[in-house]
DNA sequence: AAGTCGTGGAC
DNA sequence: TGTCCAAGACT
C-alpha cells in the first residue's frame, strides 16, 4: 500500500501540515548552535514543557560555550537541579571544555566531530545540524520511531528494528527542507501521532499510512516487555552538631545522581531496625557514631528502575571525625545554606521539612 | 546488548 | 494508587 507513494509526496503534505500548525518553540527562534545543543539536551527524555523554563534560565546564566566552560560543575549541577540525568548535565559541560579546547570555542559542523562529543549521539547530533545548519541528516527519536513504526504497520517493538527505522528515516528525509522536515516528523509524533489516541484524521500522513489504513494505531508500536520495579526501604540521617548545622555529603561523580548533594543513609537490610540501619550506615560511610532521634519525614520516590520509602530520621552527632569513605566530600551546613547545593529531588523534600520545622520552632 | 540513568505529566 | 512514557546516550 505505502510502497505506491512517492517520497517527494509525503514530504510535500508534511511540510505544509508544518507551516500551519507546527510549533512555536524558543530553540526555533534561533539558529546559535549553542542554544540549539542546549535544547536538545534538555529535551532528551523530557517534555517540552519542563524543559521551557531550563532553558531560558541556563542560556542567561551560561551564555556561550566559554562561560560553560569556565563554571564550575557545582553551579552547572544546581541549574540543572531538578530536570533529572543528571550525567547529561556532566556531559554537556564537559563537551563545552572540549569545544573549546579543540575547536576554539566555536562549535563544530561537521557531523563525525559533533557525534564525538560526550552526551551527543546519533540523534541529537542529526538534531543540532539540522536545526542550526540545515544540513541534511536524519534523526530517530521517540516520536519518530511512533510515527514510522504507524506509517510502515512494524510488528515488532521498535527497539528490535531500530536499524530498519534508520534505514526508512534516511529514505524519507527531505533533503531539500531538512530543517524544516526533522522539526516537523517531531511535532508530528508529539501533537498528532502521539502513544494514546492519536488524532489520525488531522494527520497529513493518514492516507499513507499502514496503521490508521489498518484500524491499527493504538496496538503500533507494539510495547516493550516491562519488567517489575523492586523496592528499596532506606534509613536516611539528619545529624545536627552543637553548633546547629547538619551534615551533608556529596555522591561520587559517576552513577545514580552523580555529584549531587545528599543526606546520608543507605538501604535497611533483613530483620533491621530504622535506627539500626541508620547507625550502621552512617559508621559504614562516614566514619562517626550518632544518636538517632526523632522522625522527621517518610517520603515515597520512583526512579526509573526502582523505588524508595525514604525513612527520614533527626540524629545528634557523638563522635569521630567524618570521613568520605564512601562519597566525595562532606560538610556541615546551616540548614539555610542548604539551598546552595545541588540537591536530587527526593532530597529537597527533606529540605523543606527540616525548614518548615526550624521556622515553626524559631 | 541489555541495564543504567530522574522527574513530572497524563490518565 | 499504579502505569506509561517523554526530542536518548552510555556502558
Amino acid at each position: 500500500m505505502w510502497q505506491g507513494w512517492e517520497v517527494e509526496t509525503w514530504d510535500r503534505s508534511l511540510r505544509e501540515w508544518y507551516q500551519r500548525h507546527g510549533r512555536a518553540l524558543p530553540w526555533r527562534k534561533t539558529t546559535d548552535p549553542y542554544a540549539i545543543w542546549v535544547s536538545e539536551i534538555m529535551l532528551q527524555q523530557t517534555q517540552v514543557k519542563t524543559v521551557i523554563p531550563y532553558y531560558y534560565r541556563w542560556l542567561e546564566r551560561f551564555p556561550d560555550i566559554p562561560t560553560l566552560a569556565n563554571s564550575p560543575l557545582q553551579l552547572v549541577l544546581k541549574q540543572w537541579e531538578g530536570l533529572g540525568y543528571y550525567a547529561r548535565a556532566r556531559n554537556l559541560h564537559r563537551a563545552a571544555q572540549k569545544v573549546v579546547e579543540d575547536y576554539q570555542g566555536v562549535f563544530p559542523d561537521r557531523f563525525s566531530d559533533v557525534l564525538s562529543l560526550p552526551g551527543i549521539g546519533r540523534t541529537t547530533a542529526g538534531g543540532i545540524l539540522s536545526a542550526a545548519f540545515n544540513q541534511p541528516i536524519s534523526i530517530l527519536d521517540g516520536n519518530v520511531k511512533r510515527v514510522l513504526a504507524r506509517l510502515v504497520g512494524l510488528k515488532t517493538p521498535p527497539k528490535k528494528a531500530i536499524n530498519q527505522l534508520w534505514e526508512l528515516s534516511d529514505r524519507l528525509l527531505d533533503r531539500d527542507h531538512p530543517r524544516e522536515y526533522n522539526q516537523a516528523l517531531m511535532d508530528l509524533g508529539a501533537t498528532i501521532c502521539t502513544p494514546k489516541q492519536p488524532s489520525c484524521l488531522l494527520c497529513p500522513w493518514r492516507d499513507f499510512c499502514y496503521a490508521f489504513q489498518s484500524n491499527l494505531q493504538t496496538q503500533i508500536p507494539m510495547r516493550e516487555p516491562s519488567t517489575p520495579l523492586p523496592h528499596k526501604q532506606i534509613g536516611v540521617a539528619v545529624i545536627w552538631n552543637d553548633q546547629g548545622e547538619v551534615l551533608i555529603d556529596r555522591r561520587l561523580e559517576e552513577g545514580l545522581l552523580g555529584g549531587l548533594w545528599e543526606f546520608p543513609g543507605g538501604k535497611i537490610e533483613a530483620n533491621e531496625t530504622i535506627p539500626d540501619c541508620i547507625k550502621r550506615e552512617i559508621k559504614e560511610e562516614l566514619g562517626i557514631s550518632i544518636e538517632v532521634g526523632d522522625h522527621l519525614i517518610t517520603l515515597n520516590h520512583a526512579y526509573t528502575h526502582f523505588r524508595v520509602t525514604l525513612n527520614v530520621y533527626h540524629c545528634r552527632y557523638l563522635a569521630g571525625e567524618p570521613q568520605p569513605i564512601e562519597c566525595e566530600e562532606i560538610r556541615w551546613v546551616k540548614p539555610e545554606q542548604l539551598s546552595q547545593f545541588p540537591f536530587p529531588k527526593a532530597n529537597t523534600k527533606i529540605i523543606d521539612a527540616i525548614l518548615n520545622q526550624f521556622n515553626s520552632i524559631v
